[in-house]
DNA sequence: CGACACCTTGAAGAGGTTCAAGAAATGTGG
DNA sequence: CCACATTTCTTGAACCTCTTCAAGGTGTCG
């Protein structure tokens, strides 16, 4: 009763209170990078200090100087297609990643080949995180669609942490809010069904499609019912039965991976367990 | 079928090769510290250099310099008894805790009251991470018996990680194993059945105490059947009956808390689905 | 020794899975 | 640009695992 939302976008709770502009956010061509290289026109210098996104994955309040410097983190940026993976459980870890467009999965395997998508991951969401404990990748980064990430060289964020106070603890909250995601979907898989997981994960994913500007209501979905099921811990078939119930009691307008939220209320009240008061 | 084993105590992979002296892990009272107060002969002067625990909680390979201003993070210690809360969903972060004895579960709450374990805690492992990202716990930390930890502010962590680069490191570690830890679990739940879980859980469980001094096979649980059945997304009494049936597989042998392993290999082909070949 | 918490076991029931078939979208090559 | 192959999604019916409800047994602690 008392425990605050655990589940629902802890993200949410690092956005300043003042209106971040995401105007742009789904187009990477807004991007307004002013120093170009003279050599090559074309090769617009990384920089995160003029990224729109800076304020979903650096921390606020930086001076000048430290923006600066900040911006010889993100030695380059790197394009992943649909389909193609970012990093491999098993991979050397070298570098964490910043997500600038596009959307990932992330998923471990069982021994004997069974795999488990652990999360979903969209633009300024931070991917790589496992691999610093034993320097190399514990899980699969793969991309849901055509995706440009920043990379990050994590021996060089160590360097300029040391130096940046506010990068530190920055660093140290991203991992910390990964921690308590994962927290949310070991709850979410360990205690509730199938009605309850799935409207938390639409809640979820439309709270943080929103504060990123997009609709509130409206949502592509990146993934197909499978990828859900794993998520999720159920089968596509009851993924796909679920979204037909919540279709029936006029909760959700479904159509295929468009999925429109037409009462939200009614799936927070399945979220916890209301639904029949 | 390559994947390294994930679930399966990420922890040892921290565990340096030469042999730790875990002698008298179980036993507080085996401490050495040579700096006695003069104030009062009874109340030792907590100092991470002579700490037994330090190769679980701490870098290795410090200079002295560097492991007598360690000694300094370790502010004071704090007993907590069994059954007793050492922090509380929603309280003020300040501090991590390194377990020194005892045992400890963590545990998360949905909005309507249910509760999930998300994990237990044994000597040399840190708890607390989850407060970092919003200044403020997500998660219950209760003692399953008497235990006593190192409390660790974390400014203090982070002034001194600044300047000591293996502390650095090693913090980063310690939050990326638990990252791992959780995926271990999150694997767990979304994709194994009863008798799988259960088997995993004491595979982990038993080698996490080997790695301590204790029996490989002989193990005493702190926790009730409810609480792992919390952890594991079971019933209590589906925990038991999986518990009667390794007994009866001869797989184990179990005399309500204290469970023998009989048959490691079993477990081993039960959690990677060859039970049946 | 009695109260209480914890554990075991049985039987019935529900929720989710499995298997199967067909429909709808998507992508590909001619 | 269309036809065909492929992937993805939906729906039904039988089945199975785990849960629920219930009762009795075991252990522990004041």
């Amino acid at each position: 009763m008392t425990a605050p939302p655990i589940l629902l976008s802890p993200m949410l709770k690092m956005v300043p209170a003042q209106p971040i502009d995401t105007s742009g956010l789904s187009n990477p061509l807004h991007m307004s990078d002013s120093k170009l290289t003279a050599i090559n026109p074309h090769s617009m210098k990384v920089a995160c200090s003029n990224c729109n996104l800076r304020e979903l994955c650096m921390p606020l309040g930086l001076s000048e100087q430290e923006l600066e410097r900040i911006d010889d983190v993100v030695a380059i940026r790197r394009k992943v297609k649909r389909g193609a993976t970012l990093f491999r459980n098993g991979e050397k870890f070298t570098s964490l990643f910043a997500i600038r467009t596009g959307f990932f999965k992330t998923s471990v395997v069982t021994d004997d080949g069974r795999d488990q998508v652990t999360g979903f991951q969209m633009a300024g969401e931070v991917m790589g995180l496992d691999g610093i404990v034993t320097d190399h990748h514990s899980c699969d980064a793969i991309a849901l669609e055509d995706a440009e990430v920043c990379v990050m060289p994590f021996e060089r964020i160590e360097e300029l942490s040391r130096e940046i106070n506010s990068l530190q603890r920055h660093v140290h909250k991203i991992m910390s809010r990964e921690i308590v995601r994962e927290n949310g979907v070991i709850l979410l898989l360990g205690s509730m069904r199938a009605e309850e997981r799935l409207a938390a994960f639409l809640l979820n994913l439309a709270q943080r499609l929103h504060a990123r500007g997009f609709s509130q209501s409206d949502l592509i979905l990146r993934m197909t019912r499978e990828e859900i099921g794993s998520y999720l811990g159920l089968k596509l078939e009851t993924v796909s039965r679920t979204f037909s119930k919540f279709s029936e009691d006029k909760v959700l307008e479904v159509k295929q991976r468009h999925v429109r939220i037409l009462n939200t209320e009614a799936l927070r009240d399945i979220v916890n367990n209301k639904a029949c008061l």
